[in-house]
Order: C-alpha cells, then sequence, then structure tokens
DNA sequence: GTCTATATAGCGATAGAC
DNA sequence: GTCTATCGCTATATAGAC
C-alpha cells in the first residue's frame, strides 16, 4: 500500500486547465487540497474517509476522484503542501543584534515554536506513524525541515566561530546538536501528546537551559572576544 | 475510538483459569499476544485484521474474541507487552570502572542500540503516530522507558558531581540533556525510517561526539580531580 | 465537470454446531 | 473452549443523468 504513488509536486493545478473540455473548478481543487490537509493532519490516513473530505470541502466525492485520482495520490497532495508550509522562510531573519546568547535564544524560540504548532506536530505525527508512507514524501519532509534549518544555522555559527566566540570543530555536528537540544525532552513529550500544552514557563526555563549548555561546551575556555565582534 | 479502554495491566492470564468450565488455552492466548505483537508493531492499527491476527496465531477468530474481548483491548496488551520488554532491567548494570568519560560512552552504547531496537523503534511509531492511543498506554510507554532511565541516570549523575569531576547545578535537567543527546539526530532519521541501518562508525562518531559534547559543558573549568576519584 | 445512486470488497463482531 | 459460516456496516471506487 501506498509504496510507488507517482508524486507530481507541487501540485500544478493550472496545467490541467490546459487540457481538453471545461476547465476544472479551481476552487473546488483548493477547497478539496485545504479539507484533506486539514482532516489528515487530524486523524491518521486509515481514519479519514473520502466522504468526510467530500462533506468537509463542499463537493461530491466523484469531483475528488475528477481532481486527484485516488485516495493516496490526494494524501501525497495534501501531506506534501503541509510540509511546504511547515517552516517560513524568514525564520532566522531574525534582527541580527544582541550578543551571540541573545540571537541563539531567539533562534531557539523561533523554532521551538514552530516545531510545536500544531500542524507542524501533525506533519510529525504523519512522517513517525506507521502506515507504509512514502519515501518521496519523507525526503520532502526532511529537506523542507531540518536540512534547511541545519543549512541555515550551519552558516550563522561559522560567522561567529570566525570571530572567535566560539570553538567549534564540526560545525555541521554541533548544529545538529543545537536543534537536537532545543527540541529536547519536552518536544518528545508533545509529540507524543503526554504533554499537550506547556507553559510558558516550563519553555522558558527548557531553552535557556539548552542555549546554556550548548555555550558552556563551546565557548573558548578563556573568552578572547567580546559580544561588540558580533558579526554583523 | 479507543478512549476508555479498561487496561488490565500488566495481564494476568493465570488468573482466568480460575473461572467457571473449562480452563482457557494459555498457549493459544501466547500465541495470540505474540501474533499480535508482531503484527501491530509491524502495521498499524487500522492495517491489522483480526483475520489476519488469528492466522498468525494459528487459531480461530473467535477464540482471539473469547480471549481478549475486542480489538482494542487486543492491542492496548499487546502494546503494553511490548513496553514491558522495552527496556532491560539491567541496562545501567554495566562494570562500573574506567573513567567518566569511558563510563558515558558505555551508558551512551547500550541506550543508543536499546532505542534503536526494531522492536523498540516500533513502539515509538505506535507512541509517535496518530490514532487514538489511549493514555494509559502512553504513561506505561513513558514510565517503562525515559522514567526509568532518567531516575537512574541522575543518581549516576550525583555520585560524580559528588566527587567534584562534574559541575552540574540541574542534575534533572543535565540528565534529560544527555539522552536527547545521545538519540541526537540520527534516532531521529531511524525513527522517520530515513536512515535504516546506520554503519557502525556513523554511530561511533555520533555517540564520540554526544559525550564529548557533555562532558565539555559539565567538566569543571579547571579539572580538580582524576579518574582515580571514580565513585565505585 | 459535477452530481446522486450503486457495485464491490473487507472489516469487526456474532450465532450455532461440536 | 473452539471452530465454521455469516451478519451488518463502512470503505473505495464507479456508472449514468444533467
Amino acid at each position: 500500500m501506498m509504496t510507488s504513488t507517482p508524486l507530481d509536486l507541487p501540485d500544478r493545478p493550472s496545467l490541467k486547465t490546459l487540457g481538453p473540455g471545461r476547465p476544472k473548478d479551481m476552487k473546488k481543487h483548493a477547497a478539496i487540497l485545504n479539507a484533506a490537509k486539514r482532516l489528515f493532519a487530524q486523524d491518521s490516513f486509515a481514519d479519514v474517509s473520502m466522504d468526510r473530505i467530500a462533506a468537509e470541502a463542499g463537493v461530491s466525492k466523484l469531483t475528488i476522484y475528477s481532481h486527484f485520482g485516488d485516495k493516496e495520490t490526494l494524501f501525497a497532495a495534501a501531506v506534501s503542501a503541509q510540509c511546504q508550509e511547515m517552516l517560513p522562510d524568514n525564520l532566522f531573519h531574525i534582527r541580527q543584534q544582541g550578543t551571540l546568547r541573545e540571537q541563539l535564544k531567539m533562534i531557539a524560540c523561533a523554532f521551538f515554536s514552530m516545531i510545536c504548532a500544531e500542524q507542524t506536530v501533525n506533519v510529525h505525527r504523519i512522517m513517525l506513524g506507521h502506515g507504509n508512507i512514502d519515501m518521496t514524501l519523507k525526503h520532502i519532509f526532511w529537506k523542507a525541515g531540518a536540512e534547511r534549518t541545519h543549512r541555515i544555522f550551519t552558516k550563522f555559527l561559522q560567522a561567529w566561530i570566525d570571530t572567535g566566540a566560539l570553538d567549534i570543530a564540526d560545525v555541521d555536528c554541533a548544529s545538529k546538536q543545537f536543534f537536537t537540544l532545543i527540541k529536547g525532552e519536552l518536544h518528545m513529550r508533545i509529540i507524543c501528546g503526554l504533554c499537550n500544552d506547556p507553559s510558558p514557563e516550563e519553555v522558558e526555563a527548557h531553552l535557556d537551559a539548552a542555549v546554556d549548555f550548548f555555550l558552556r561546551a563551546y565557548t573558548p575556555r578563556m573568552p578572547a572576544v567580546t559580544a561588540a565582534d558580533a558579526p554583523r
């Protein structure tokens, strides 16, 4: 089941209007996709019926089949769309001022609130849960999330290493460790559904501890630079 | 669905033989439970039919209903049994000799191979995926895994702190950070199914990096003790 | 292209013989 | 207590009218 879905991504409805016959209603296309995104995120693949999606989208079931072919294709399109929305491009376009610690804290906050957002948690559940998710989808998920974040953050770290404020031999490794720490046990509990709504104080303490930990490990033993050396 | 399953845990088949009538065949009971464990771990709740379990266990479907009542109860019993087997009690009964770094490395290795074992990964998938898993099961999972590990490790850390070899203010926090690091991005990729079989070299490098990181952060700036001060 | 109505199949759970 | 055979339900996917 669901192992050889030909995934046309990203979904390009506009191309279909070039085919013969009456053009399809793109509002209905979007309505179906949105309904599918909501429902598949909420429940699992098996627990969402095409009837529910049709009712949610306000169209008939056959319209869905006309637009998407079958259930697995619709699922792939919906999950893929969710992945694209998962990480806003400007996650790291924060104001680059303040000390290293302050900047790390800001990144930590932005990243943590992003991965705890309901739709992000749901995408995680889809990827982690079983059911034979198409490998293509998993790679889309990974590239959209972890890989992109990691790529940007390594540049950030390298800039600080160049100033001497950080003593890191393996930047890739340190980047992964940072985000691993930011997620931490708290994110695991949230993903598990064991902690639906952590208090702001708990989150604050968790993030501070992670940033502290990171800095303790990677700050030179004899600090040679001050915050004034920050890369602009 | 599956929210109010009365979970009788741990499963005590022996008690049922005390009831009136012919005693149930405990070999069949075990066969059913084993089949359910295997299949539910492999596929998701919805994708496993009672017919498959019956065929796998070599009994008829009604025998399953006779023993377990319904599908959800069987699922709960199977997952609960998996959780109990997840963490061997002697995970930390390692030879307490060697330097702090060597001991941490041994713990890291044991923990990592445990959480990467196939059945542990499958239990994670069950817990993290959606589908309305009974809260009772999630708590069993958490207590059997993270909580037990954490409790033991904090004692280990405290012993080293007392010798002065570690400079840790918040032991609970440090313990969580340690296991978070040991899991790391690699475990996430494994859980996701993006990395089914990491090379020993990759695992080795990952664990070494995690232990190094931990020690860099929590070793006193002016190391005042030697390995000879190790708690016995 | 979109709708209502339906074909086909598989599921969980049960009835009745032994 | 265990089996074979079956009920009742719901799902995906399709046929034919408009």
